[in-house]
DNA sequence: CCACGATCCTGCTAGC
DNA sequence: TGCTAGCAGGATCGTG
């Protein structure tokens, strides 16, 4: 599923290829839900004849900005993906809108589970309306510990659900946020505000460099994502917990655990990440023993 | 504030 | 072998 590495990819790519293209129209569309602002006629008249200044990105959101103070946003949710075709170039699969452009080339968003939504905004003002409620950019400077330490003060609920959510912080999703608990060894049910200064540095840290490493190697490629070429990242090679249930983990050996946390997949070692005071874990734990193999 | 469930979707797969 | 129920999950919304 595309989080920040690949949204950030993604708007890479399209930066080196996008600006200074001219919109023809909209010429598919066979998804009605997809488009969240307009209905498809009068999106393709208010597309046509704008070109493409930038592209950039605020969360898992893909921005391109347009002449005339218009904002196309691609929101990719689970499967979608957003390539750059020539016009005549073979149809990707799941295809549910193109946008062509006047040189023979065409933005596609193909979405195999059809989760993903479009927008246009007709004003910057619109725009930053729509993001308004979204937290700091972990990879940027805004996102300082101090920032980070009192998104965390007061809560509390379990710290892996809080990370996912949009506005404390932005850009994680299941995947690096399985990554980054692992990396700090903090257990996904640890109560947010029970972490101690140095756990929470260690959490912060963990974030930024999972994340940081994951944009280098071009983003996790499990199933569907794909970047705007078509190509696969490289980052699965490199994750410590995600979906590696009963593979031992690399710290201690000891075989990864799988659970549901609000209603996810979270997977993590159970010696590394010691479960917290007061949560019942349905799996033997030993906090002093390295061989301790959980049921299968 | 927090937990939980439902919703939106379809390809895949575990289990019969 | 063939079928099917259930799972996967980002964000939002409703309920308690």
């Amino acid at each position: 599923m595309p989080e920040l590495p690949e949204v950030e990819t993604t708007v890479r790519d399209l930066r080196r290829s996008l600006p200074g293209k001219t919109i023809i129209g909209v010429s598919f569309t066979d998804w009605p839900n997809m488009l969240q602002t307009h209905p498809p006629d009068v999106l393709g008249q208010l597309l046509a004849g704008e070109q493409v200044l930038e592209v950039n990105r605020r969360a898992k959101y893909v921005l391109i900005m347009l002449s005339n103070d218009k904002h196309l946003v691609f929101h990719r949710k689970m499967t979608g993906n957003l390539f750059v075709r020539q016009s005549e170039a073979e149809a990707d699969k799941y295809t549910h809108f193109v946008m062509p452009f006047n040189d023979n080339t065409e933005l596609r968003f193909a979405d195999l589970r059809k989760f993903g939504r479009i927008y246009l905004f007709l004003a910057r003002d619109e725009l930053d309306q729509y993001l308004s409620k979204l937290g700091p950019e972990p990879l940027l400077d805004e996102f300082t510990e101090e920032v980070f330490t009192s998104q965390l003060k007061g809560r509390k609920g379990a710290l892996k659900p809080l990370l996912l959510n949009q506005n404390l912080l932005v850009g994680l999703g299941n995947i690096y946020v399985n990554e980054a608990l692992w990396v700090s060894q903090l257990h996904p049910q640890r109560q947010a505000d029970t972490l101690t200064a140095e756990e929470r540095h260690e959490l912060y840290l963990a974030i930024r460099q999972v994340l940081t490493t994951a944009v280098e190697n071009r983003g996790t490629t499990l199933s569907d994502y794909l970047d705007g070429e078509g190509q696969k990242g490289r980052n699965q090679e490199l994750l410590k917990v995600h979906e590696r249930e009963n593979q031992p983990c690399y710290r201690c050996d000891t075989p990864i655990v799988k659970i549901n946390v609000g209603q996810r997949g979270t997977y993590f070692c159970p010696v590394c990440q010691p479960v917290p005071e007061g949560v019942i874990m349905n799996y033997p734990v030993s906090r002093n023993r390295k061989n301790n193999h959980p049921n299968p």
